[in-house]
DNA sequence: CCAAAAAGTAATCGATTTGTAATAAAAATG
DNA sequence: CATTTTTATTACAAATCGATTACTTTTTGG
């Protein structure tokens, strides 16, 4: 089944936007642009299936942009750098080379071109691969973030989901509350332990009798078993 | 089956741990930093999956630190060295002290992504390479942190663990109390040797017949045989 | 803009862990 | 062998840690 993806190009430079956007829709994409890091952070990222980004904008930079759509968004989009000339030696000070792929300036669109459909066809795999953990009855999609309980779907909030999947696929292993803190809030929000608790406390009440799998040690974190 | 690797940045320049920390986090690891070799020894050093170590830091060196992994905390982890240097005696001086690889600076992160891919990869053939000591009928899992007789779960707290970790992976060694002080209760708290004695008659007694494998020897400190 | 859901915060209480001190036992010393 | 030092053990106290609740703030979705 083809679909149409969304792409969104950020880059001050007017003409290569206009250049991008006529040979990306003749792919058949669909195209949004944002002329600055500002317009982009405005956008609704996730809406996207790919982003072009330009590294070096007046403002809020691409570097930026990009760290706050994974750090602060939390958004897992995959990410083209658009960089002028590569410069190995600048990796500490020019931010050129990004999560997913980078290009550098000047390109030719058929670069462009293939390096989205490679990107997005990655992506796609991995789409397909439906990864469930199954403990009993309980199951959990890690891919469609769906837990269900014999058949029976479980309402899990986004946090609920995200703790009990890291301890599911960590089974019989301790965890400790810094280490769900650093693998789910990562290091964007400064919360505290406590917060870990309190999911816990959330999601073991929702899982009803598997609850008492989520075992907690003083001293050691929380564990599935 | 993905899994998240852990994976301790260890340099003190702030801005490359920063570029570090970006784009590994992009590639799905999950990153913890210390900005000094004293830093880095305070971490649980066990927890990570691969090390990547900044040869020169003031104070405690990247080969301090990397020797003090290997030769007293016994923990096989790999570890890539970054460097300025691209001197031959350098190198030497790395693969002695049990480098896995090494980068010299500047490089690029997408060979940095690379080698560290390459050896985790190589890693999962060795699979969980012992991970768990054993001795006779017990276990001490040192990444579960479970301890086990028989197959029977032994409920130790935080430091009986830590103790009786330090002493399994050090059998037929003695080891002072100060240097269980120093290695356990790090220099965040000033307690006495009593403490450590107390600790050990706790561990002894949970353990049980396993208890007289702890000897201690008036003068020398605790050693597991 | 409002209502509902989700996530964060604070406070409490109980449990667990750890530290302290006292004492007994063992080992070292001369 | 007597004395001093070191170590083991025990009981108790202090500190820390963790679960839960109620409440507030933030985010989400219409």
């Amino acid at each position: 089944m083809e679909e149409n993806h969304r792409i969104l190009i950020v880059d001050d430079e007017k003409d290569l936007c206009e250049i991008l956007q006529f040979n990306l829709e003749s792919e058949g994409f669909v195209i949004d642009i944002a002329y600055s890091g500002e317009e982009a952070l405005k956008k609704d990222i996730q809406d996207y299936d790919l982003i072009l980004l330009d590294v070096m904008m007046e403002g809020v930079s691409g570097y930026k942009v990009a760290n706050t759509i994974r750090k602060q968004l939390k958004i897992t989009v995959p990410i083209i750098f658009l960089t002028a000339k590569i410069d190995e030696n600048d990796v500490l000070t020019g931010f050129n080379v990004g999560a997913d792929d980078y290009i550098s300036k000047p390109f030719s669109i058929k670069e462009v071109v293939a390096r989205i459909k490679a990107i997005l066809k990655r992506g796609q795999g991995i789409a397909n691969e439906s990864n469930v953990i199954a403990h009993q009855e309980m199951k959990v999609d890690l891919k469609k973030k769906i837990t269900t309980i014999g058949g029976e779907t479980i309402n899990l909030t986004r946090k609920e989901f995200e703790i009990l999947s890291l301890l599911a696929k960590n089974k019989g292993q301790y965890i400790s509350r810094d280490e769900i803190l650093k693998r789910i809030w990562k290091d964007d929000v400064i919360v505290t332990e406590r917060n870990v608790d309190v999911n816990i406390a959330r999601l073991r009440k929702k899982i009803g009798d598997y609850g008492s799998n989520i075992k907690g040690k003083s001293g050691y974190g929380y564990c599935f078993q």
